[in-house]
DNA sequence: AGGATCAAAGGTATCAGATACCTCGGGAGG
DNA sequence: CCTCCCGAGGTATCTGATACCTTTGATCCT
């Protein structure tokens, strides 16, 4: 069990020590919006310089505690999913494996998300999805191929969007939060997969249907139905993802 | 869709341009454990002042990308789950939905764990659970009250131990990580689950004897009845707390 | 009076130079 | 061959100063 509890601090440095006390104090005391004193104020109650009072809030900027902004005192700042974010994308990047950990788990939380999605999701959640899937629509229009590279990318923005209004219509924060956190690591997933995908003569239509079935069973209260309908969709994309990946192991076309 | 993609930068300024960058590189280019040019050496580089660097490497330093010690240059470091603890503390803390938010994504993923471990799981990731459990029931002995606070608190290290290890053996390092990160979160809810699980005349042996049928059901490979079992056990776990809190909440006896 | 303009105050961002202290490797001494 | 010590390289922190941004309130014009 190497869980170190709360202590962050590298090596008992003044600027770790102050940091640590100033996220006890944000996490604990200060609201999302709130601000900090002032560096001079703060220097002079830890009894240290300046400098050193902002190596400490440089530190918690970068745990995504404060927001800086130039001229104006630091301000609290309600963190979010970005937090993990570097973590993996470091995994996808470095592990081999880490791509196909990270798409079993987000195959979990995203069928989490369709169940609770489908158990509590509010008008205006329902309307988001629609209007995602609507975008997809819109995208490509009737052909199975897409008009320009501008449509693919629309499509596939619109496309993650569709996910994305899902986890949000959870109602969950940390399932929505999670989600964005594996954002952008798996937008790398995602662009690999695209080329499997089209490889195995699936169609932007398919992905479309694949979508309305989702939306329908969430729009009907269906939470089973809707994870599985989920689970199905996203075992499609994993298996794309094994394809391509495959495929690129063999004839390795790297830029 | 508010996911700004890569941008993290808040302002534009120079110590935030090159933490970008140098994020670029770490997370493109360095292996965990090899480490940065020296603070002379990058001011150079980007043509700006030592602090200016100092400051970058603190904002990295932060997001859990570089460990940083006294007198050795910053070692890349591979990101680990603490990342996402301050989003879940914060939660948590702020949102009185926000435990059950997070105790129900964490049904969610220890369900997936406990399925993983029960398909993947080697000799040593068996034997790392065994051993947790072998450490509750230590913990308590016979009896079903504990001999001590030590006792007491011995038995909840083992306790999360054993969720730990599960979602080690799964074999998946997100689930792992994740798990890391709502250690000290969750720690919370476990502190205020405990006071209920007494109430409802819940003894160890009960809790030791439910740990034991996930365990079972992991040996045996039989990974939708590990998940089934943890379901079971985790459900106890919230609705003690959601029991807790309630009681809480009309009989405030705030520290 | 009411609104636009501008200057001062308060803040942060960055620079330069200097000191204290830590780590590591190599050489002197045993 | 092992140990101890020292110097080189590095980071941690301090002081003092300058540049530039934001906010605010006083001033001035209409």
């Amino acid at each position: 069990m190497s869980l170190s509890g709360d202590a962050r601090s590298d090596h008992g440095s003044a600027a770790s020590a102050v940091a640590d006390d100033l996220a006890q104090l944000i996490l604990g005391e200060l609201a999302p919006g709130q601000s900090l004193p002032s560096e001079a104020d703060l220097a002079g109650r830890y009894s240290v310089s300046r400098l050193t009072i902002r190596e400490a809030v440089k530190l918690l900027a970068g745990r995504g505690l404060l927001e800086l902004s130039r001229g104006r005192r630091a301000m609290v700042r309600e963190p979010d999913g970005s937090a993990f974010t570097d973590f993996l994308t470091s995994l996808v990047r470095t592990d081999p494996k880490g791509l196909f950990d990270l798409v079993e788990v987000r195959l979990s939380l995203e069928m989490q998300s369709a169940t609770m999605a489908a158990k509590r999701a509010n008008r205006a959640g329902i309307i988001a999805i629609e209007n995602a899937l609507q975008g997809m629509r819109d995208s490509v229009g009737d052909s199975p191929d897409f008009a320009d590279e501008a449509a693919e990318a629309s499509f596939h923005a619109f496309d993650f969007g569709f996910h994305e209004a899902v986890a949000l219509a959870s109602g969950n924060r940390v399932l929505g939060y999670l989600f964005e956190a594996m954002a952008v690591p798996l937008r790398e997933g995602f662009f690999i997969s695209q080329r499997g995908h089209a490889d195995r003569g699936h169609t932007p239509q398919d992905t479309i249907a694949a979508h309305q079935r989702i939306l329908d069973c969430i729009r009907e209260g269906n939470g089973r139905a809707a994870a599985e309908a989920m689970r199905i969709h996203l075992r499609d994309t994993e298996r794309d993802i094994r394809m391509a990946l495959t495929k690129m192991a063999q004839s390795p076309a790297r830029s």
